[in-house]
DNA sequence: GATATATATGAAACTGGTTTCATATATGTT
DNA sequence: AACATATATGAAACCAGTTTCATATATATC
């Protein structure tokens, strides 16, 4: 591996100048700087990175955090982050937070060391309290989990709009007694609470009263699907509709039923959120809330590349669109 | 951040005998151990990875190369090998060959450059030839894909053995004529070469000639699955089964088949590979040969630790067992 | 008791870059 | 012409560790 040092003697400069000519500093000759780049092409010389590092610059690596990357929502926004992180020259660094305060800290903690450039976070598992002091080490980026009123750019859907979209359409289906599915019933910011405010008001306009039993809370996988419509058949009163949350857990909740006989959407009528292939897939195809992952991981890697070169962090707040798919399952 | 300086100042100590700790190195007393320990902890210390990086040693992250991350097969298995890095103190530093040839080289390349300790390929693009000289940067651990002569570890199962088990399984279902779904036909080396022998055996003891309109090439997504079945359907021989290579393919042919009013598996059995979660949520629900993935990432990971570890490099094959998964699709 | 070996420690050199500082020359201003 | 400023360059210090080398002491061997 060739060195800048290689690089000076054959341009027969001084290490400085090369060094300069790497960074873009003013101040050096055109024949210099044609005579260091023709070096540089020469030995095939490539800067080595832990190098610069040391010296408190760039590493190019920039943090994704996730909870759980088996989930198909976070390995396509992981895909989205990771292609437009190598057209940009970023490499990605991966963490699974497990949903795990201390793992997410961990990870954050690389900022601190200066191991990752900048980090985006898909999840958000401790107080922002504990996370905003991270922010001074390195610019973090919320992409789809958000805190309302952190300082820091997010970008994300109008999860309380989707939501209320969602349950409206089944309420427009004469649906009445609905079933309701949610990460966290008590949040107090970010994306379950809007959800949660969407789902109320869609009821509210209706002049539907909640009726606690029909809402089951912490729910995300498969698993937790199928065991939702194990506890609704045995409800004596039971919701003709369920608003899942997410397709993974309209998955579940599908497969239950029609294993216990009940006809989709007649029995009971689905609808998950995200709009994953396997909505597609399913028998009667999901109905579904969907959410524009590979311009959320877009966004939010140039969003962060950004606030990389500009010194100035800028607080922005990207919005984007939300649709509802219609399929058979409502 | 505390430097190795302050440690060395507070215990009274040089650097280097504070590096000595750092290392387990032979030679420190057991008293000066203790002084320096109770030092890195009192002032919270941990040792800046670019430094270490610098003089050529480990940078706790190993590299995993993926075709695609939003395959669940390979998602699954990026979760089980950030879990155990995770618990070895390793980072994970994802990248998406996305089947390009140069990108692949791009991220050997980090081996080079010393970015990363090693690096474990689930997927290989280049000949291996390309490939075998970085190995001389650090050790490469093939999981997944493999070439049968390199001479690197590799952990995998048998793709023979798993497709004949498949085939057989559809011929004792009493199905002659037989689809066949590959990545590669004319593959040299590594699984898809091992899953044509494995069809190919099956086939020949059930003394059933092979049918090439019944053979598709490149198969990969849920859209070619659709594809497949579309070709199918324009053929006036068809096949009574299709062996898919992957569970996404079987769901693709699935949901193409029963929009044109076939019957699974009367009109047309369906057998997938890995056995995804969607296996299960499919309908009927589909017959699969399962890969035992979790172990496939762990054992890949703690491969590579050792051969990070122990400067003898071993060249082990591990090969992991394989099982059919009979549903309702066959 | 003399010599060889194992144990223990620190000063200084080294890794490959970036940054600071000193210095030299070219250009602009009064 | 005298002085200020902009341009251009390199030597040396620096980042935070590891490694080499020199040296001192303790233990083992003959």
């Amino acid at each position: 591996m060739p060195t800048i040092t290689d690089v000076a003697k054959l341009a027969g400069l001084s290490k400085t100048t090369v060094s300069r000519v790497l960074n873009n500093h003013p101040y050096v000759s055109k024949e210099n700087k044609v005579l260091v780049q023709k070096a540089m092409e020469q030995l095939g010389y490539s800067p080595n990175p832990s190098a610069r590092r040391l010296r408190g610059q760039l590493t190019c690596t920039i943090g994704v955090i996730v909870p759980r990357i088996v989930n198909p929502f976070f390995s396509y926004l992981v895909n989205s982050i990771e292609k437009v992180a190598y057209k940009n020259n970023y490499q990605v660094l991966i963490f699974q937070s497990d949903e795990n305060k201390e793992k997410e800290l961990n990870f954050l903690n690389l900022l601190k060391i200066k191991q990752v450039d900048g980090i985006i976070m898909t999840s958000i598992e401790n107080e922002w309290d504990s996370i905003e002091q991270y922010t001074k080490y390195g610019p973090i980026m919320l992409c789809n989990e958000y805190v309302n009123n952190a300082k820091v750019p997010m970008v994300r859907l109008d999860q309380s709009e989707g939501t209320y979209i969602g349950i409206k359409h089944l309420i427009e289906r004469g649906h009445k007694k609905i079933g309701y599915c949610t990460g966290g019933l008590f949040a107090e910011d970010g994306k379950d609470k809007d959800r949660n405010q969407g789902y109320q008001k869609a009821l509210k306009e209706a002049g539907i009263a909640i009726n606690p039993n029909w809402i089951f809370v912490n729910q995300h996988s498969i698993e937790d699907g199928k065991q939702v419509m194990n506890q609704i058949l045995t409800l004596n009163d039971r919701p003709t509709a369920i608003f899942t949350g997410s397709d993974e857990i309209a998955g579940g909740v599908m497969i239950e039923a029609k294993k216990h006989g009940l006809k989709i959407p007649d029995d009971i009528a689905i609808i998950g959120f995200d709009d994953q292939p396997i909505a597609e897939l399913l028998e009667p195809a999901l109905t579904t809330i969907r959410q524009p992952i590979d311009q959320m991981g877009e966004k939010a890697v140039e969003g962060l590349i950004a606030m990389l070169n500009n010194q100035e962090v800028q607080i922005k707040k990207i919005d984007l669109p939300i649709q509802l798919v219609i399929r058979k399952s409502t």
